[in-house]
RNA sequence: CGGGGAGUGGCGCAGUGGUAGCGCACCUGCUUUGGGAGCAGGGGGUCGGGAGUUCGAGCCUCCCCUCCCCGACCA
């Protein structure tokens, strides 16, 4: 048997490359930095949709949709924003045969295209909060692309909001940071997060305050899964969003945005990939049990296909895998590279006993159970495979992140983990030195690991790990 | 942009001047089918581009192009 897959031990970045190829999720476009997100991953990444759709709703946005083309002279309005993004933007400088009088930006991000909305759409008070979400793609041009981790064009969501006070603003920025995406990582993505505020090095461009969902991966190192902004006035200012108070007075607008995107998918394979390929938790699988007639003898092929039925009419995402003419060992690799949670297995051997041998992916433990009883057993072990990944997730962190006191201890620690260091220690300064050996503050939180208001809070523990 | 490599079937590679090959993948047939099946047959390549040296260039020389890896930005 030739080997599968590069083992992470041997080369992490190769094992990731070979699972998002042997998976058949994605391969890179033809203009560098650019992805083919094939059907494979893109049902994964129209469940994280759906999910974070229902979730964004819930907590009171609308979708809507502006457009990919931005005016340059838009992206020049806020100081900082534009400085942050000029090194990535792509520009239309040639449209319609001719060379256009005004350049236009493709989105890096839709901040100004939509301040510009938001400032028509806003008169009132009895206008905010203006909760508004897009679905799209965005552009920033990528020196280092890395496939769904860092492509040049990639998709996303991105949440625009208006709010009347700043208190009103910061209050929204945080709860779509828990409600919405904590929420999602650690119930659907089994992921657990790092939530802390950005280090003023590291924040948004144009933003007072950056919020970020850290995670770690298979090798140590950190990914942003999310992040959420309080942009405080100054898009307001620049696009004018301001509104009658209902004491009459004028006031400008406090916004926020928010985006996840498809780097996500990313996040899933490296948190929780092993060296058979994807492991999908259940919650986030577009097919979270495949029942495989091992050989069509003596009505298997029924039996199974009953079996498939009953586990859909259970609630169960099930297809069937009736491919005979393939040998069993590829079939069973297949979905064990595709990140399948649960495989059962119908021969006529488990036929002649009415029973069904189930395989799991978490563990590649198998069992047997009677034909009847898998539905609620599938059900079950869904559940458990869900926690027990998280589990081992939230193992790994904490079993490498370390306590330090020194820069140099930091710098050490985080080739293998994360590191956690007074920030009063680090400073400025200690930051640059960090970035100067490969390394980052990840985010800064409280001791107790909850959110701070603000970057300067006193006692703040920054989290330190090397990033993708 | 600085440093280091590589361009040869779909993918991964070998090929030091003399008829372009190997593995995987693909197609056909037969035999198989409980952890990437076996055998036989078959299709597919302007060897990154251009110029040069030579009787003869995938190989040598020059120019150009592209890609990958390591550093400075980023969801």
């Amino acid at each position: 048997m030739s080997r599968v897959l590069t083992p992470r031990a041997e080369d992490f970045p190769r094992w990731y490359q070979d699972v998002v190829s042997k998976a058949k999720l994605a391969e890179s476009g033809p203009v560098r930095g650019s992805m083919v997100i094939r059907p494979a991953g893109y049902a994964i990444w129209e469940r994280m949709q759906a999910d974070l759709d229902s979730r964004i709703k819930a907590a009171g946005a609308r979708n809507a949709y502006f457009p990919l083309f931005i005016p340059n002279s838009y992206l020049q309005r806020e100081a900082e924003h534009v400085q942050g993004f000029s090194p990535e933007l792509a520009v239309v400088t040639l449209a319609g045969g001719k060379e256009l009088e005004e350049p236009i930006v493709i989105r890096p991000t839709s901040e100004t295209v939509i301040g510009e909305y938001l400032a028509k759409w806003v008169q009132s008070y009895r206008d905010l909060p203006l909760l508004l979400n897009q679905w799209a793609n965005v552009v920033r041009w990528e020196l280092r692309p890395r496939i769904f981790l860092r492509t040049s064009e990639f998709l996303w969501q991105e949440g625009h909001t208006a709010h009347a006070t700043n208190a009103d603003a910061q209050a929204y920025a945080r709860r779509v940071l828990h409600e919405v995406y904590q929420d999602f990582m650690v119930n659907v993505l089994a992921m657990p997060v790092v939530v802390g505020i950005k280090t003023a090095r590291e924040r948004f461009a144009g933003a007072t305050a950056t919020y970020t969902l850290e995670a770690m991966m298979g090798d140590g190192k950190a990914l942003q899964m999310g992040t959420t902004h309080e942009l405080g006035q100054n898009f307001a200012r620049a696009f004018n969003i301001d509104y009658l108070s209902a004491d009459g007075k004028l006031e400008f607008a406090w916004t926020t945005s928010w985006g996840t995107s498809t780097r996500m998918v990313g996040g899933v394979i490296m948190c929780h990939g092993d060296d058979r390929g994807l492991r999908l938790p259940p919650a986030l699988a577009p097919v979270q049990a495949t029942v495989m007639v091992v050989r069509d003898e003596n009505g298997v092929a029924l039996a199974a296909t009953r079996l498939t039925r009953d586990l859909v009419g259970a609630g169960v995402r099930a297809n069937i895998d009736d491919r005979t003419d393939l040998a069993f060992g590829r079939r069973v690799v297949d979905s064990e590279l595709a990140g399948v949670p649960i495989r059962l297995e119908l021969g006529p051997r488990e036929l002649s006993k009415g029973q069904v041998t189930i395989a799991r992916r978490f563990d590649a433990s198998k069992t047997s159970a009677s034909i009847d009883a898998v539905p609620s057993l599938v059900a079950s072990a869904l559940a458990d495979d869900q926690q027990r990944l998280f589990d081992e997730a939230a193992n790994r962190q904490v079993e490498r992140t370390v306590d330090v006191t020194t820069i140099e201890d930091a710098i050490d620690a985080s080739t293998s983990g994360w590191a956690r260091m007074a920030w009063s220690a680090i400073g400025p300064g200690g930051e640059a030195t960090l970035n100067e050996h490969g390394t980052s503050v990840r985010c800064l939180t409280r001791p107790d690991g909850s959110l701070p208001e603000r970057d300067d809070d006193p006692h703040l523990i920054a989290h330190i790990a090397r990033a993708y």
